[in-house]
RNA sequence: GUCCCCGUAGCUUAAUGGAUAAAGUAGAGCUCUUCUAAGGCUUUGAUGCAGGUUCGAUUCCUGCCGGGGACACCA
């Protein structure tokens, strides 16, 4: 609808001579300026003219056009424009909101990232509910995905959680071994000792404990993952990636890219107006750095992807600047193809936390106090806490608020479950009655039915800039719609119009599932 | 010190350079006793400061103030 706006306006504007770019055509906020605006009078003038030609030329979906404000002109939509979506919706049920926006395109997705023998904390849970939303509104863009988790399976914080379980540890093993690290200077070298010795494998007893260990956590992980609703095609550890990224800098050391400095190779950032970081450090062994490199070679060859989206968090938005370019000169092929997307910090509002000394809150803490609030009810917490970080702009911290997010009223998960459930039993109490698109449209409607066309629109956008909370916004306004069409409109009944209005429920019913799933939050039929 | 991000109603958040800055919550008032009231209606209330760009700036640019983060061998 909105295209053939844009060509009518740009049909006029060829009858004027004039060039037929930078004007928006969108819709206003308010219901009285019209279901779609344009602000072509505004930069060009002509306004008369203009509104002539496109009244001249009505398309049949549109009743009304009208010069408004500043030199706006407003369309409104007609009748049947209205009842035509309502069937459209009906009609093509779990598919509506889908496009193809990004057929053919494959894309990689990579979140989560917990580290064996850490706890999987509400950072953790922050970044998977964000990576499970943004794959599937690529998905919904009908782009082929992969999806892959990356673990830290070697490395200094293992060692320390090694060293304190063979010292009998009770408790968070990270924590205590990463005091000991701090504080005991024999300790600290034990720690060295066994780090190089997991690299080796050379130690049965140590390996028992690392590959007991490492299970455990993976198991753990595994349990989350499934209570969350998300699941991954790879899991990536940094074992491989450190191998194959250290192979890659020390070959492009030659060829310039690197240098050596102080003994450690490193990647001079000043060309790019990025700073310097270490790749090797002067034990020559790869950092951080060397794995993303070697990371990105491994995705490449699993899934020869077009674009590769890395979600964490945005403490690490210069540490990836440089991966990006450095990934680029390596691999010239992959310019251009990784992006960064990145969070703020989930904060509670009784403090911070730190996983150095164990004082973290985990993700099943969480999930856990949220469950007791709403009559342990698993669906409805997790669907709380997922819209709570899904309704607002990535990249800025979150505070949650467990009692806002389990709140019944305004803008909550528990909120938009609830109307959709609602509408389920409506939908059974009305069983014998048909929804029907064709009978009488009456009654002051035309907000939800105004909304309720958009969805696809709404789910379009959000795949473009791969923002959830576009889709969390325009469900919260819809399911507001949805409460006030409700209070107003009979909708079982047997005057005449209530096979329409039977109509909006389920159409509302279908918009709010499939706005919900994209979301990742889950759909309980009955609250 | 350099670079990056963020400053919007009391609070939590929106706003592809557009019309009167939008919601929720909290506050005030009214309404319904139910096709699931977890409603509905009315109302109070905001762009950190100072400039610039233009028909128009929360949005872009410059400076300042305030908060967070990153800056060599952690991830």
């Amino acid at each position: 609808m909105k295209e053939k706006i844009e060509n009518l306006v740009k049909d006029a504007l060829k009858s004027l001579n004039l060039k037929t770019e930078g004007f928006s055509v969108e819709h206003p906020t308010d219901l009285k300026m019209g279901d779609y605006s344009t602000n072509v009078a505004i930069k060009y003038g002509h306004k008369d003219e203009i509104v002539r030609y496109i009244v001249q030329n009505k398309l049949p979906e549109i009743e009304k056009v009208e010069l408004a404000g500043p030199g706006f002109i407003n369309f409104y939509l007609s009748k049947e424009f209205f009842i035509n979506s309502l069937k459209e919706i009906i009609e093509k049920r779990e598919v509506f909101g889908k496009n193809e926006n990004l057929k053919g395109k494959k894309f990689f997705v990579e979140h989560t990232q917990p580290n064996i023998f850490k706890e999987f904390h509400i950072g953790h849970l922050m970044n998977n509910i964000i990576g499970e939303s943004v794959t599937r509104i690529v998905k919904a863009g009908s782009a082929e995905v992969k999806t892959a988790s990356y673990h830290g399976d070697v490395g200094m914080h293992v060692a320390k959680a090694v060293w304190a379980l063979l010292n009998n540890c009770v408790g968070n093993a990270y924590a205590m071994g990463n005091k000991a690290y701090e504080e005991d200077k024999e300790a600290k070298n034990e720690i060295q000792e066994i780090n190089k010795k997991i690299y080796e494998r050379s130690d049965d007893k140590i390996n028992d404990i690392y590959d007991s260990g490492r299970k455990e956590s993976l198991k753990e992980f595994d349990s989350i993952y499934k209570r969350l609703n998300t699941n991954f095609d790879y899991s990536f550890f940094e074992s491989e990636s450190g191998d194959i990224g250290k192979e890659l800098v020390l070959d492009f050391l030659k060829k310039g890219i690197f240098e050596e400095s102080e003994g450690a190779v490193v990647f001079r950032g000043d060309k790019f107006g990025l700073h310097t970081r270490v790749f090797l450090n002067s034990d020559k062994l790869p950092t951080y750095e060397a794995k993303e490199i070697g990371l990105a070679k491994i995705k490449k060859e699993t899934f020869p992807f077009d674009q590769s989206i890395t979600i964490t968090a945005n403490e690490q938005d210069a540490f990836f600047q440089v991966v990006e370019v450095v990934t680029g000169e390596v691999m010239s092929e992959l310019k251009g193809k990784l992006i960064h997307l990145s969070h703020g910090m989930l904060r509670l509002p009784t403090g911070k936390m730190s996983s150095r000394t164990g004082n973290v809150i985990t993700a099943e803490k969480l999930i856990e106090d949220v469950k007791k609030k709403v009559k342990d009810n698993e669906q409805v917490a997790i669907g709380a806490i997922k819209y709570m970080i899904l309704r607002q702009v990535i990249g800025n911290d979150i505070i949650f608020d467990i009692e806002k997010s389990v709140s019944t009223e305004g803008d909550s998960g528990v909120y938009l479950q609830y109307a959709y459930a609602r509408t389920n039993s409506l939908l059974e109490k009305a069983k014998m009655l048909t929804p029907s698109v064709n009978e009488n449209r009456q009654g002051n409607i035309r907000g939800i039915e105004r909304l309720l066309y958009r969805f696809p629109e709404v789910v379009e956008r959000a795949g473009k800039e791969y923002a959830p909370h576009y889709i969390t916004t325009y469900l919260t306004e819809l399911a507001g719609s949805f409460n006030n069409f409700y209070a107003h409109e009979q909708v079982i009944g047997d005057s005449p119009e209530s096979g329409y209005r039977l109509a909006i429920v389920e159409a509302f019913n279908i918009v709010m599932k499939n706005g919900l799933t994209i979301l990742g939050i889950p759909t309980p039929e009955r609250l």
